[in-house]
RNA sequence: GGCCUCUUGGUCAAGCGGCUAAGACGCAGCCCUCUCACGGCUGAAUCAGGGGUUCGAUUCCCCUAGAGGCUACCA
């Protein structure tokens, strides 16, 4: 069989050789060590945490070592993409606030030398690849009805792989130059598929950055190359795209790794040198049944990326969160560098977990909190603001119109060394301080309602506003003691029965008249920001 | 079914042949305190199981079990 002849029978028009290709597409000039790595999303609509934590790692490793860290969209499957995904992508990572060296832009320019950035613009390069390894007799046309009789198809080959564990090659693999010429006359299409050279005997090696040796059978199966529409599926472009961008970590899901052999008998028939890979593992949650199972968009709304901004949580948050699960070295390097910026963490590779981590939304709650610790009233107010704006308009428009006392609420226990860490998420504040924005509710039960109207009766008589902490606490304790309450803790633990109850107990029970819980910010600056005729307004018991 | 990956407390995990097996979150208790917090202290809780190798295994090897993944003209 004269290959070449074939090759030009398939693809005449081709006149591009990889050779050309390369001229367009030189290897970078990179200093040792230096990563470029990407981000390689499919635009299907949302951002899973799944793609988000691949994208994080890969990212991570090309900052630390000054490397590259591009987009490339993968686009390959048609079926699959949905209107403004790409869109949906770019925003995601814009919220996150991460960098991308080189993209192409929803207007269609490519920002970076080895473009286009998005794999449908690509099908000349990949013809071009596709043409040379047939006219070298390691890929041949396949004119298999991808529709017709698939079930049967599928079913034969399955069968047939599992009973003698061997390989898998198709039916097409042999088909004369006339039979060929035939089909193609017939008007009819092609794909394009490998001709494995192995049998189904041969084992390869090879090296995971997190998993460390992985040995596993070889390909032996005519794997799709090209789509009948002429779009490779990902191993083929994944291939091609890496080396000619000059990728030299590829970061992946584990997922992966068992198709790892066939796209490593692809580069090898390519001519191409492989290329580091780092497989994570998934993100998972605990299932209904006790098991660990991959976090889902269907059952997790924290799968979605989106999930976090929704919930109005600090998007460094949700990046510290991740960090402290991907790499163990972080939260170490966290508790020595309380205020460092978590770019200026040196992530290592080997630091990678290896093991599938359960997402656990306490502990992103815990580093959220201490986040928002540090901040300022202002801050606080102004990300609550923003929130709203995006997601509660009209809660949006009463921050607008009450500025200064919404203010004054993010500020209470705010600053100081000993900040209240409270607040982990935007959407929280709200209810978390409804009693400032509207009259109380109960929520926490009052445990002995005759003392508690009485001691509020007497507190709430000819009520002051305190000028300070002192005044204020001074009288609580007045109140209380000619109440029969301990104003000393010792004595009263010493004998609880020979009280109506303990200062701790009259606190609780204005705090309970102010906001309707039992656990809130410290009770002189609620009052101070309530004014005078609300807190007596609150202590009046019917 | 076959192939691959993973397995230290409830969760994230340190550990890379030699200790009472770090730390964080969560939980419980105590202390501090003029209330709520914050903070501090203490506690409960882990090497999946079985074989080897070794003077000695959480650590190395094998087997078993469990969990996860792949087995598309999806990625």
């Amino acid at each position: 069989m004269d290959y070449k002849k074939l090759a030009e029978l398939l693809y005449p028009n081709v006149k591009l050789t990889p050779k050309d290709i390369f001229e367009k597409f030189p290897p970078r000039s990179l200093k040792s060590g230096e990563v470029v790595s990407r981000f390689a999303p499919s635009p299907t609509g949302f951002m899973h945490i799944g793609n988000f934590f691949q994208m994080f790692i890969s990212y991570s490793l090309c900052k630390v070592t000054n490397g590259v860290f591009f987009l490339r969209m993968e686009d390959t499957d048609a079926k699959r993409e949905v209107e403004g995904a790409r869109a949906f992508i770019y925003e995601i990572l814009d919220r996150f606030g991460i960098k991308v060296d080189e993209y192409q832009t929803l207007e269609g320019i490519d920002i970076g030398n080895y473009g286009p950035y998005v794999q449908s613009q690509r099908k000349e390069i990949y013809e071009a690849f596709a043409k040379d390894l047939v006219s070298r007799g390691k890929a041949f046309p396949c004119f298999c009805k991808k529709t017709e009789g698939k079930e049967e198809i599928l079913k034969e080959r399955e069968t047939k792989f599992i009973e003698n564990d061997e390989c898998e090659y198709d039916p097409c693999r042999d088909l004369t130059f006339e039979e060929v010429k035939t089909h193609l006359d017939n008007g009819e299409a092609f794909a394009i598929r490998l001709r494995t050279k192995n049998t189904g005997k041969e084992r390869i090696v090879f090296h995971d950055l997190i998993k460390g040796e992985i040995e596993a059978k070889a390909n032996a199966k005519d794997v799709i190359l090209l789509k009948s529409d002429g779009i490779p599926p990902y191993p083929f472009a994944h291939a091609i795209d890496d080396t000619l961008m000059g990728t030299n970590v590829v970061v992946r899901g584990e997922e992966y790794i068992s198709s790892t052999p066939v796209h490593l008998e692809i580069f090898e028939a390519l001519g191409f040198n492989p290329i580091a890979y780092c497989h994570n593992p998934s993100v998972c949650k605990i299932g209904e049944n006790g098991n660990r199972r991959k976090i889902s968009k269907r059952y997790d709304p924290e799968a979605k990326m989106l999930y976090y901004f929704e919930e109005g949580y600090p998007a460094v948050a949700v990046l510290e969160y991740l960090l402290n699960i991907v790499n163990s070295g972080f939260e170490m390097w966290r508790t020595k560098n309380p205020d460092a910026d978590w770019q200026d963490f040196k992530f290592g590779i080997n630091d990678i977990t290896a093991v599938a981590p359960i997402f656990d939304i306490a502990k992103l709650n815990d580093i959220s909190k201490n986040i928002i610790a540090k901040m300022s009233a202002e801050e606080v107010f102004d990300n609550w603001l923003k929130w709203a704006k995006e997601f509660k308009p009209a809660l949006a428009k009463y921050l607008e119109n009450n500025r200064e006392y919404a203010n004054k609420i993010c500020g209470i226990d705010r600053g100081g060394l000993k900040p209240r860490k409270d607040i982990y998420k935007w959407s929280m504040i709200e209810e978390y301080f409804s009693y400032m924005l509207a009259k109380p509710k109960l929520v926490d039960e009052i445990d002995n309602a005759s003392n508690y109207k009485e001691f509020l009766t007497a507190y709430g008589k000819d009520f002051k506003l305190p000028s300070d902490k002192d005044e204020w606490f001074s009288k609580v304790k007045t109140v209380a003691e000619t109440l029969g309450y301990a104003t000393d803790n010792k004595a009263y633990k010493a004998n609880p029965e020979g009280y109506k109850g303990n200062t701790a107990k009259a606190c609780e029970y204005i705090r309970l008249a102010l906001t309707g819980k039992k656990n809130s910010p410290d009770i002189y600056e609620l009052m101070t920001i309530l004014g005078e005729k609300e807190v007596k307004e609150r202590l009046t018991i019917k």
